[in-house]
RNA sequence: GGCGACGUGGCCAAGUUGGACAAGGCAAGGGUCUGCAAAACCCUGAUCAUCGGUUCAAAUCCGAUCGUCGCCUCCA
């Protein structure tokens, strides 16, 4: 088996081959920071991120470079809405997203490139573009000439007589033909500009991702991704720029995320329709969102509610079950019983890598996950120790890291001093109840629960974890 | 109007290049354990939107119907 990534670009599974064997370069379009991140943007950084923790998993060197567009009309209008610099108002949301990132557990990206720092790649394409004819330039702006570029439309699978049938823009008198997009626009009063061969101006929203692409990663790259929002007009317009200049494919394989459902239509910064990351994860641990994630298709949009956010906390919950450490006085089991579980262990990795491969299908790995935990919890039962259970948890750490969990809190390691005082807290209610006093049992219980600290009885002793 | 996606048990959802058993999670009910609780474990449920067709065989292919949604305009 081998793994297979599914191509907007033929609608098809294609077998992942890379360019340069045992490497991968990858690009994925990051937000305009015109606003704090929501949680739609979170499903892209971490459904890309473990697409790229995959690769990674199966061996591969990944180069993965997330932009930042810190130039737009609309940061522009922020900006001057508040009276903060532009380019301040860029770098501050720059870097909470980047915190967000954190946050969220995505590994960070080999290169961060920005816009307002490529100017002189951008200005360099957009020439060359005009000496092969593919652009020009009118009243101050250049325009990317459609016309010229015979397969415009083959990411978005339209051709351009559909979209000017049902094109609904205003008809922009200085374009030849109103597809046609901006790759520069000229400076007007009180915005940022840079110098260029057709005056002061900015770059249009599609170049720079071309610009930085042929920077960072060369004229061709394996990966692509990005939002499914972003196939027409934004990456079709990036093949059709890179593609006219190095007149080679662009991109092996595009990939594209559903689109984040909140009160039935997608997450949108411009109709307020959101939440931001850091109001989530005031409420709810990251696991929870990549949960989420998990548990659906990459590919298709995904619903939230409260119920779905509800049932991947609680599937967090049972990830963490399975690491849980052997029952209080477990006698062990005879060497057959472990070793099964320890097989059952190496199984789950080979159903995660099928699963995985086809097209990262991580509802199906988790299935797989979820089977070993059941394993893991069964063997616990009948009276493993520790040592027995060790292998499988060791492998369902393994696969759960890939998948860009932490499950953190599933043991007292890492908790510092407290666990000796809870220790004993619990050793003088073992006391207390030996004593048949329930109700001071109880209420050393249910503070304990109020800090976080859930007990557990059993026959033979009394065990916690933090929640 | 154009292009496209989707409709699997109460909810989320895998499987959809036809072929054993329709994964898994959540919720629910019954049970084991327990002073109680919690956790864990055991048991219980769907014939795959509807209709028709192709086939030895269909959730999986074809057609029709109904319904939901996305993109075509800034958006991950």
């Amino acid at each position: 088996m081998s793994l297979r990534l599914y191509s907007t670009l033929t609608r098809k599974k294609e077998d992942f081959e890379t360019i340069e064997p045992g490497k991968v370069r990858m690009y994925v379009c990051g937000p305009t920071v015109y606003d704090k991140a929501h949680i739609g943007h979170a499903m892209s950084a971490i459904v890309f991120d473990i697409v790229r923790r995959y690769l990674m998993y199966r061996g591969y060197e990944v180069t993965y470079v997330m932009n930042f567009t810190d130039v737009d009309d609309k940061i522009i209008k922020r900006a001057n809405e508040s009276g903060e610099d532009s380019f301040q108002l860029g770098e501050r949301l720059i870097a909470d997203y980047q915190q967000n990132l954190v946050d969220l557990n995505v590994l960070p990206a080999s290169i961060h490139p920005r816009a307002t720092q490529e100017i002189d790649g951008i200005i360099a394409m957009i020439e060359e573009l005009i000496a092969k004819g593919a652009a020009y330039h009118a009243n101050g702006d250049v325009y990317f000439r459609v016309d010229k570029d015979d397969d415009y439309g083959k990411l978005a699978h339209r051709n351009l007589d559909d979209m000017q049938a049902g094109a609904r823009i205003e008809v922009n008198p200085h374009k030849e033909n109103p597809m046609d997009f901006a790759l520069w626009k000229t400076a007007k009063p009180g915005e940022p500009a840079w110098d260029s061969p057709w005056g002061k101006g900015r770059p249009g929203w599609h170049i720079e991702c071309s610009a930085m692409n042929r920077r960072h990663l060369g004229d061709q790259i394996d990966i692509h991704g990005g939002g499914n929002d972003l196939i027409f007009p934004h990456h079709e317009n990036e093949i059709a720029q890179t593609e006219t200049i190095t007149g080679k494919p662009f991109a092996r394989y595009w990939m594209h995320n559903g689109m984040l459902q909140l009160n039935g239509e997608a997450m949108s910064k411009s109709t307020g329709n959101m939440i931001r990351i850091e109001e989530f994860l005031a409420e709810h641990d990251a696991d929870v969102m990549r949960m989420m994630i998990l548990n659906a298709s990459y590919r298709g949009p995904l619903t939230y509610t409260d119920e779905v956010v509800a049932m991947a906390e609680k599937a967090i919950e049972r990830l963490k079950s399975a690491f849980k450490p052997a029952l209080p006085g477990a006698k062990g089991l005879p060497p057959a019983g472990a070793d099964a579980l320890t097989a059952q262990g190496e199984q789950t990795r080979a159903n995660f890598i099928a699963a995985m491969d086809d097209d990262i299908n991580t509802a199906g790995a988790l299935g797989h996950l979820f089977e070993l935990v059941k394993a893991i919890n069964v063997t616990r039962d009948e009276g493993a120790q520790d040592e027995q259970l060790a292998d499988a948890q060791a492998v369902l750490r393994e696969l759960t890291e890939v998948l860009g969990l932490r499950l953190q809190d599933a043991d007292k390691a890492g908790q510092g001093d407290a666990a000796k005082f809870i220790d004993l807290l619990v050793a003088l209610r073992s006391e207390v109840r030996a004593r048949k006093l329930f109700d001071l049992s109880d209420k050393i219980r249910g503070s304990l629960k109020e800090l976080g600290v859930a007990i557990e009885d059993s026959r033979e002793g009394s065990s916690w974890h933090f929640e």
